[in-house]
RNA sequence: GUCCCCAUCGUCUAGUCGGCCUAGGACACAGCCCUUUCAAGGCUGCGACACGGGUUCGAAUCCCGUUGGGGACGCCA
């Protein structure tokens, strides 16, 4: 048999870090075996779907790679099939109607608090003959109430629920419309899941599901639940520990495949590895490898593996997201200024995000409005007017505009001054950038150009002679 | 509270059938080297088998308990 496994978001909010990873492990383990990987979206809670947030999955999912074989399935178009299930599990008296009112569910489970057990639906419905008087009724399936249920758990391991445990469920609201535990079954089912591939938070629904399944005369897919990932506090990862949705890291200037490499290595290993290509994950990813505990999110380590992606990537394909981002920052280097794979080259030691890379490369690309304070107070005085006067007429003269000219150029300048190299680069530097911060100065040089290096220089040059007070 | 799950450095983890573990790697942190800025790179250091009982010639690895953490207990998914 084939395996199918699926992901399925409920589109009430953008797609985070877990569900990412969900995402991810399913479709690795589809990949690995030559199976298909389905994008369900669940749907069924009409008053918390909405379809922005469809739609910021599905975005998502296309910047992770994460391509899917089939769907995206809307379970809000399957009600029919739903209805039609529910209503056989009337028939057979698989389920009942239940009543009660949201009023005395809650005294239920108030009294059974105070009594310290498991709040839960005690069945008082289930042998109710007569309809009560005006109230529109939930379907409830009736859970065996005895006995086992066992779930043999890729990473748990075998796992068992007493049914006495687990109560009737709801199946259908009071407006008819279908449940998760009823619509997730029956999508498995038809959808021919070999796979169950989800958060640990699952777990204790997979038992209902089971019954529910039995009950429907269908065989359970194989369930694999994958620990949760908490925030530095140790709490289930959230918006306040910080960005949690994938989009947002692409706009803070992560690359898909270091936030892919990041989340494969939460609760998973292959031995010392860190670093692994998309092709190298499906080959060693195997769910039955994956950690059962939970696991703490570390954005350090997701920055460097950032880092490290943008340092040895192609040039040619970081550059691709770097032109993104700089044109999230109002800048089109089609317009004039150094071709942004070439200031890939010169910056990506330095910058951990694209983000990063680009604001610090704006100046490539645009006159800066002031130099950093501290930068000019620093470098931009009196010492440094003759050198700059001498590199303005050296750069006017000079012949080929090449990084290795260019940094005899500096190199000579401050021999024949009599000057520590850093002593006449370093003012440069801020000139051109201004700031103290660019790549070697030779080939920020290079890339300037030298109608800009020319303008930038004489420009810093006056700075000085406007504020030369300070010696 | 009840049920379920989990437990190796601060974090992610390696740890094949218990002996090769005086517990390895990576991130972070500290120091040194390199250096025209910032980085990158190199080297060194810091640092863990939660605790208590067993089983065994021998346990991080198996069993039990304790403690700690997480999850579930919705007409949410």
């Amino acid at each position: 048999m084939s395996v199918r496994t699926r992901f399925a978001p409920s589109p009430t909010g953008y797609l985070h870090i877990g569900g990412a990873r969900t995402a991810l492990f399913n479709w690795l383990y589809a990949r690995k075996h030559g199976g298909r990987f389905i994008l369900r979206i669940e749907d069924t809670d009409r008053e918390r779907s909405t379809t922005e947030s469809v739609n910021v999955i599905l975005e998502a999912m296309v910047w992770l790679g994460l391509d899917y074989d089939e769907g995206p399935i809307y379970q809000s178009e399957r009600f029919p099939r739903y209805r039609e299930v529910i209503q056989q599990l009337l028939d057979e008296g698989k389920a009942y109607h239940c009543y009660c009112t949201k009023e005395e569910l809650d005294e239920m489970r108030q009294s059974q608090m105070t009594r310290k057990e498991k709040p839960r639906y005690d069945g008082r419905c289930r042998h109710r003959q007569e309809p009560r008087e005006g109230v529109n009724p939930v379907v409830r399936f009736k859970n065996p109430t005895d006995g086992t249920v066992v779930v043999e758990d890729l990473v748990r391991g075998r796992v068992v629920f007493q049914n006495q445990e687990l109560d009737d469920l709801i199946i259908a609201r009071s407006d008819g419309t279908p449940t998760y535990n009823l619509t997730v079954v029956v999508d498995d089912l038809d959808m021919k899941m070999t796979h169950v591939i989800r958060g640990d938070d699952h777990l204790n629904n997979t038992p209902r599901q089971i019954n529910i399944m039995r009950a429907l005369g269908g065989e359970p897919p194989a369930y694999a639940h994958v620990p949760m990932i908490l925030g530095e506090d140790g709490a289930r990862l959230s918006k306040r520990h910080g960005a949690v949705s994938v989009l947002e890291y692409r706009d803070q200037g992560y690359l898909p495949e270091a936030l892919l490499n990041y989340l494969v290595r939460l609760g998973w290993a292959h031995g010392d590895q860190e670093v692994f290509t998309i092709d190298e994950m499906i080959e060693w990813f195997d769910i039955k490898d994956v950690n059962k505990s939970a696991s703490t999110f570390n954005p350090a380590k997701l920055l460097w593996l950032n880092h490290h992606y943008i340092m040895h990537s192609d040039p040619l394909h970081v550059a691709h997201y770097l032109r993104w981002h700089l044109g999230e920052l109002g800048v089109d280097p089609e317009n004039g200024g150094p071709d942004p794979v070439e200031v890939v080259k010169a910056q990506r030691e330095r910058c951990k995000t694209l983000r990063e890379m680009a604001e610090n490369s704006l100046f490539f690309y645009r006159d800066f409005d002031h130099y950093d304070e501290k930068a000019a107070k620093k470098n931009l005085k009196l010492a440094a007017l003759e050198p700059l006067r001498k590199l303005y007429q050296q750069f006017q003269a000079i012949e080929t505009w090449q990084p290795d000219a260019l940094h005899q150029v500096v190199q000579e300048t401050a021999e024949s001054l009599d000057m520590k190299l850093g002593k006449v680069a370093q003012p440069l530097r801020v000139a051109l950038s201004g700031c103290a911060v660019s790549p070697p100065i030779d080939v920020t040089l290079h890339l300037l150009g030298r109608d800009k290096v020319l303008e930038r220089l004489a420009f810093a040059i006056e700075y000085i002679e406007k504020n030369s007070d300070s010696p």
